[in-house]
DNA sequence: AATCTATTTAGAAAATTTTCTAAATAGGAT
DNA sequence: ATCCTATTTAGAAAATTTTCTAAATAGATT
């Protein structure tokens, strides 16, 4: 919650590319961890940091865990960016 | 330069603040300093990476560095974000 | 030129983050 | 019940980042 985590959640390499990765659905952790090169802890600490900066939400099914993109949280850190007012970009209502 | 370098930079709450503080115009070294609880060397390595990252500028005055916003840069992060076209949050054109 | 003020650089210490290995949990399949 | 498969948790190692102290630079003032 707050821009701040969100900012730090954003800040890795791994995790955003896990929620490019998720923009075309949602994927397993397994899946999700194929692309990387990396074992499955390391994957699943990721995942914990992007559910704890709400950027994502999982659900269940049989043994499997589905990640899922939560694009709401984003709008914040839109929020906090247009405080800026850089030019022309800012937040539409 | 790129969103990676932009991101990592404001994942910092000190880096943040020296930005928010920015936004009612310029400020040297020093004075930025002095809202922080921190010595002049750790705010010198803050303001180098906000430098790296574009997100401020320098100019120089007899021995004084004027620091200032860049707000250009967050353009990138906003159009990075809007690819997840989070509900209703696009950079407008 | 000597000194003072503002700031940075270098290098080390402290703190945090990322990654790994090994073990634990949980549900489905045999 | 036992065994797989999928994933997480715990704890340690590795890597990176933040912060500090001390020294260096640079320009202004005396």
């Amino acid at each position: 919650m707050g821009y701040a985590e969100t900012l730090k959640a954003l800040s890795d390499p791994v995790r955003r590319e896990i929620l490019v990765m998720l923009k075309s659905g949602k994927m397993t952790a397994g899946e999700i961890g194929r692309h990387f090169n990396m074992t499955g802890a390391t994957i699943s600490y990721h995942l914990s940091q992007l559910k704890k900066a709400d950027l994502v939400f999982e659900t269940k099914f049989k043994n499997f865990i589905f990640y899922e993109l939560n694009t709401s949280v984003l709008e914040e850190i839109m929020l906090w960016l247009s405080q800026f007012g850089g030019s022309n970009a800012e937040v539409k209502k």
